[in-house]
RNA sequence: CGCGGGGUAGAGCAGUUGGUAGCUCGUCGGGCUCAUAACCCGGAGGUCGUUGGUUCAAGUCCAGCCCCCGCAACCA
């Protein structure tokens, strides 16, 4: 192998109790693009992703579905629109997935949790808190409401179990150092907030490990203790190289990690236990630990409870994968929480997108085409000046000084701008904010649509034999900074860069990092051909009102499938029940009442020889013609009761349950041997 | 005095190390017609939450106050 240098970067293994959100798709979505920037560079890239798949709430969960745990998260994390779907969905380049049930892994923790505990950094001990009898469950003395039990709200009881603690105090100073004193954690403002919340006050040793539910880790040697989730989890970043085990054997190669890309609600552990526990097996730290924000909803969080989570899977077929990957990291600052819209997501699409980056390949192509057929004729590439020119502007912190007036003065501050757009793209990509990057791409391709503009080149198509050499070249030029900026583009919208590409005639040579620095790359005899719209521009009502409606479709279907109304606990005495009179009656006539949207009006023969009158609420689900004949149940003694201006005597009885959280019924109908009047006891 | 984040044009947001306040949408006017009714130019609109301080100079640093939002052991 020739020695690239190797570039390790990482997710979190994601919680697979429910299905991923879009935040977790922000999240992966931020570290492939990450990822694909360092490939682009030509760096080897090894980008790791994976599911953390122990706990309680997972046993939990596996319970109430009637499932074993590991049939729980099978489910979610390979079956159909699960974790591993998604990414395939959403264009991700991992190069490896982890599940922290892969039996590689569970022995390697066994062997990590052994080593610490060998060197002394775990011991065993007595966890003292609060104990809940019914709910079996230690809560700490913050968790208490009002002093009783968050989940019943039943007293506790002072309680002790035998557990293992790692000894994180010990490493204390040395986190306070790491976090404050170098760039470790990122970005800076995480800092503070981790070291007055948890180093300040004392770090106090940690429990790892549990008896209180089985869906873990063992301690191999000590039965009946599982290994705290957190150990396992974090753990997975090395075991995924062959740490402690046979399975894969790059750790020599890729640890320690470049970064991790964590959300901000996990900086902690990746920043305050990670090392930590890193310290006591004497391996080195990871370079980086990077906070991201939060994708928020209305300005308040998303989750599951106020039932306001994003749905990416809609939003990806919707408006297609790299649409929704680019709007992502677009729109928010990648360190700060950002407000997610549909709204923001179509005007981003449109703005960006549609209008900017897909009418100026569009149109340039389209002219190209229209004047010179598949090809630039030859001499219309970039002069020497201009490529003298492009080297000078690339050089960080210089300015080119460039013609002043006329087609030479657009030119150059075109070229001069589109040279240094990869220095410039490269400071931000390298600080973590994506969202900078893309800006400077999008001043490039404001720039090169002002450009078209200045030149008009449908003016000097009017006169090819003066304008035809400056016509090329105004194309070519237009070609050559659509290039550079879907080179650069690539990390982001890999595969719309794709086909960009084919629409310039850009060969492979012309898609390098190496030549984004190049102004001159495309061949000038590039074969250009004018493709379909890259970014259909989107109608914003009418695509909003498909898009929630897709997700009300969506809603609909989490739904439980059938649902009953709970049974009812009050007991009925046996008189009371006898003295309702049910009665098999036939329908005689039926139809709807005028003016109401429910009801239907029945004329029934119960037995009696005098015809009864009883008027019934299902008009939505039955017509009424469909109904004469019919031999049905009613209760025939309730008292008359005026609905609409008309009399109801009594009630025809239906079955009633709930589909999809839409109400369903059904008449119950008998059959028709039976005569009307007879009674049902 | 628990911790952290935020308060910047009508709306939504950018603003690295202090040095003429930017972007998208909306709005008003103009240009162009190659292109996805798109593109280009220009105008109006902000005492950058509030008070005080440091400085030649503060949205940017410091202190106090007001309002909003998260977190407080496992939701990116």
């Amino acid at each position: 192998m020739e020695n690239r240098k190797p570039f390790y970067i990482t997710t979190p293994i994601y919680y697979p109790s429910d299905k991923l959100h879009i935040g977790h798709t922000y999240c992966t979505v931020a570290t492939d693009t990450l990822a694909r920037y360092h490939r682009l560079k030509g760096e080897d890239v090894m980008f790791l992703t994976g599911t953390d798949e122990h706990g309680q709430k997972i046993e939990d969960k596996a319970r109430e579905a009637g499932v074993t745990p590991k049939d729980f998260v099978d489910a979610i994390v390979e079956g159909p629109r699960g974790v591993k779907d998604l990414w395939k969905l959403m264009n991700i380049s991992n190069d490896r997935f982890i599940r922290t049930t892969d039996d590689y892994h569970v022995s390697a923790i066994q062997k990590i949790f052994k080593k610490m505990y060998d060197n002394g950094d775990i011991y065993k001990g007595t966890y003292k808190g609060k104990y809940c009898k019914p709910c079996e469950s230690f809560w700490t003395e913050s968790q208490l409401k009002d002093g009783c039990c968050p989940d019943c709200g039943r007293p506790v009881l002072d309680a002790e179990e035998e557990a293992y603690f790692f000894r994180l105090s010990k490493y204390a100073d040395r986190i306070q150092h790491l976090l404050e004193d170098t760039d470790f954690l990122q970005p800076r403002s995480r800092v503070n907030e981790m070291v007055n919340n948890f180093i300040k006050p004392g770090l106090e040793d940690l429990c790892v490990s549990r008896t209180s539910f089985s869906w873990g880790i063992p301690v191999d040697f000590d039965p009946g203790h599982v290994v705290y989730v957190w150990v396992d989890a974090l753990s997975n970043y090395i075991t995924a190289l062959g740490y402690c085990n046979d399975r894969y054997h790059d750790y020599e190669k890729y640890w320690p990690a470049d970064v991790h890309i964590v959300g901000k609600e996990i900086v902690r552990f990746h920043s305050i236990i990670w090392p930590a526990m890193l310290m006591s097996l004497g391996e080195p730290l990871p370079k980086r630990v990077f906070g991201h924000g939060w994708l928020l909803l209305d300005g308040g969080k998303m989750s599951k409870s106020k039932g306001n989570v994003v749905d990416p899977y809609i939003l990806a077929e919707k408006f297609g994968v790299d649409a929704l990957r680019f709007f992502l990291m677009r729109t928010f600052p990648f360190g700060s929480d950002g407000n997610f819209s549909n709204e923001l997501l179509i005007q981003t699409i449109n703005t960006d997108l549609a209008n900017d980056l897909g009418n100026l390949v569009s149109r340039t192509t389209a002219m190209a085409q229209k004047y010179f057929g598949e090809r630039l004729p030859a001499g219309c590439g970039a002069t020497e000046g201009e490529k003298k020119l492009a080297q000078d502007s690339a050089a960080p912190g210089t300015f080119a000084i460039v013609a002043s007036g006329g087609p030479k003065q657009f030119d150059a501050e075109l070229i001069a701008l589109t040279a240094g757009l990869r220095g410039r793209y490269e400071e931000a990509m390298e600080q973590y904010a994506p969202h900078r990057a893309l800006e400077e791409v999008f001043k490039v391709i404001q720039r090169a649509n002002k450009y078209i503009d200045e030149n008009a080149p449908w003016a000097l198509a009017k006169d090819m034999v003066a304008n035809g050499p400056r016509l090329a070249h105004v194309l070519y030029n237009l070609l050559e900074a659509t290039r550079i900026c879907a080179t650069l583009l690539t990390p982001f919208i890999p595969d719309s860069c794709d086909k960009i590409f084919a629409q310039l005639g850009a060969p492979e040579g012309a898609r390098t990092w190496e030549s984004a620095a190049v102004w001159g790359s495309l061949p000038e005899n590039a074969a250009v051909a004018k493709g379909e719209n890259l970014f259909p521009r989107l109608d914003m009502d009418k695509a909003l009102s498909e898009l929630e409606a897709a997700e009300a479709e969506a809603r609909k279907a989490a739904l439980p499938a059938v649902e009953t109304e709970p049974q009812l606990e009050e007991k009925v005495d046996f008189d009371t029940f006898c003295k309702s009179d049910f009665r098999a009656v036939k329908v005689k006539a039926c139809e709807n009442v005028k003016k109401s949207e429910k009801l239907l009006r029945f004329t029934l023969d119960d037995g009696t020889g005098t015809d009864r009158q009883i008027l019934s609420g299902i008009a939505k689900w039955y017509k009424p013609e469909a109904l004469v004949g019919k031999t049905l149940m009613a209760i025939v003694n309730l008292p008359p009761r005026k609905m609409m201006g008309l009399e109801s005597n009594g009630m025809l009885i239906s079955a009633v349950h709930t589909e999809h959280g839409e109400e369903q019924l059904n008449l119950l109908i008998l059959d028709d041997k039976i005569p009307a009047g007879a009674k049902m006891c």
